[in-house]
DNA sequence: GTCTATAAGATGATAGAC
DNA sequence: GTCTATCATCTTATAGAC
């Protein structure tokens, strides 16, 4: 794994756990094992490592989806695997959504970094709509901006409680209007 | 409104913005026209301001819960008000709820103060709970916590976006629920 | 209650050697 | 690519005068 990717991987848990302002370059080295000011050398500025940050996540859920959901899979069961993959971090790593806390602190973001977030509920909106929409849902849209809303709601709140339990019940939610 | 008062407005508008890390005293002091020093008088620590905080939001959240329910008011209008609530802070101010943009940075947070979070989210839990019960609910705890989640996951997005669209369709969902 | 002054430490960031 | 050295600035926090 090179640098970049390693610094990368390192601010990303760190912010899903502290959120963007209380994660420093000196945290990120002392956990590489290097000096802050090499991290300058791959990332200029903290918010070109905001922005890299968010698209690598972005692509990373992207690809995670696709890797679920390859062949012909019905809508119901690609819900399911975009469920899974939050529910996953929830209860494999205790991280919330990377945009859930960044998006939390948008208005204090650096503006690119917050374009990012914005892309990625966009993004993951037209995901979940295609999916409602093929299953012949009325408002599909709506359905897909509740259940993103559902999903980084409950994530937050089950990490305060160190309880899945309303992660759970979103997510039995989400079944019962599939069914 | 005394100092201490105007100290917790102005703190708990901008934390609801930028979160906790990314307010200062500096900022706060500036804002009121006095120095730095003069809020350690009133809150010695930093984790001593949080902790009122928190406290002071979901008191004033209950109280408002309470004026919009005096009297008979059936279940249904008081879950509507409590939607009520979130969607006019978000309407008449940007502002999602304080806990949302704290429970994300929970992990980082002082103790104490992710305790208060915690106890908002379970309070209202409970507060919604009892109102899904009385309407005949099965599962009404797991009612309440999907309406929160949803709640504050939406407000979370719609602000980001800068658009209630995504928060109009978390209450259709709420509501449609209801009837 | 608010001020000045001050402290110790963290922060993002850069220049230049290796 | 990583290092040392350095920087200006910001941060929380305290002591003591007014």
């Amino acid at each position: 794994m090179d640098s970049a990717t390693q610094i990368l991987e390192i601010a990303e848990r760190r912010m899903r756990q502290v959120g963007y302002n209380a994660v420093s370059y000196r945290d990120i080295a002392a956990e590489m094992g290097v000096k802050s000011a090499s991290l300058h050398y791959h990332f200029p500025k903290k918010e070109d490592l905001g922005v890299a940050l968010v698209r690598r996540y972005a692509n990373n859920f992207r690809a995670h989806l696709a890797a679920s959901t390859n062949g012909e899979v019905d809508p119901q069961t690609a819900i399911a695997a975009f469920v899974d993959i939050c529910r996953h971090a929830l209860t494999e790593q205790h991280l919330v959504c990377l945009c859930a806390v960044l998006g939390a602190e948008a208005p204090g973001l650096p503006h690119p970094v917050t374009i990012e977030v914005k892309n990625f509920f966009n993004d993951n909106i037209a995901w979940l709509a295609a999916r409602y929409e093929a299953l012949g849902f009325k408002g599909a849209i709506d359905h897909a901006r509740t259940t993103l809303a559902l999903l980084e709601g409950a994530m937050i709140i089950s990490v305060v409680n160190d309880d899945i339990t309303i992660f759970n019940a979103a997510v039995k939610s989400i079944q019962e209007k599939l069914t």
